[in-house]
DNA sequence: CTTGACATTGGAGCCGCCTCTAATGTTATG
DNA sequence: CATAACATTAGAGGCGGCTCCAATGTCAAG
């Protein structure tokens, strides 16, 4: 129904996301509460989520204590993964304009573009290890791709 | 000193992405071409690219065929790349405008934000299965999350 | 009652990218 | 020349999310 492989469905179960009820001969008989976590799965997933996370918020989600602070909790929890999405589209936008930059560089050999594109590369390469110490300044200098 | 753990780079040497010479004892002596090699590696990685395709792009660059015809191909290549990422980047602000709702929805129950939450949930799901068939429809209305 | 199409299970395999271990070899230092 | 601190290798393990397999159990149709 919701196009879910049936081993998805009983690696789900093994790990304890979605465990139907069993009918007396052990088929597995899913529910309608199931389908709908399931189907939240499904949206979950799309959100970026992990089953690790998921498996968080369906193991809270499931006694019925719908409280303000509940909510107010789950809330923060999505605008934190609001950041973290924000965060990976920010390095995103950076991938995508040193790409651009660089198709445009060696369609159009000069040195303006040449340039501009070591300026990018040297950008990121400072970002990408602004946690660790510059040890590496001394040998590389002859960097000229 | 690019902050490459050891482990790494023998696995770079075993797949053949960076193999650096050998002196007599059999130790791996890196050339100032490996550490360029290896600072492009981190480059791409960080532009997302996967190991293969780092792999496919300096085959091709160790010959010294820099032609005119090359360049194009690898403008190309960065090309594609790109437009897969902005396909990622419009996907992770689609999840973003999700979340935003979500929590907000969660904050301020009212039936306006209930709605559009509805709304931007079906949406998602329309799209993540426009190419499988609707069976799904039957069972599944009271999807009232 | 047989057959075929389902279900069940535990366990293995796959992907990319490391990361670690154990057994062994080489080198620098005291 | 002993010892420590490196290097080497093959091979296994780990992550997350499946995916597949073989052996077996259950059920409906003919």
């Amino acid at each position: 129904m919701l196009g879910i492989p049936k081993d998805t469905l009983r690696y789900y179960d093994r790990i304890g996301i979605v465990s139907p009820i069993r009918e007396g001969n052990r088929y597995r008989r899913y529910s309608k509460d199931d389908l709908i976590d399931l189907m939240n799965i499904q949206i979950m997933q799309y959100a970026d989520f992990s089953l690790e996370e998921i498996r968080g918020v369906f193991g809270f989600q499931r006694m019925e204590n719908i409280t303000p602070a509940y909510c107010e909790e789950v809330a923060a929890f999505l605008d934190a993964k609001n950041t973290e999405i924000r965060t990976k589209i920010a390095h995103l936008e950076k991938v995508s304009r040193l790409l651009h930059i660089a198709a445009e560089t060696l369609r159009d050999l000069n040195p303006e573009n040449d340039q501009r594109l070591a300026e990018i590369v040297r950008k990121i390469y400072r970002e990408m290890r602004k946690n660790e110490s510059n040890i590496f300044e001394e040998g590389c200098n002859e960097h000229q791709d």
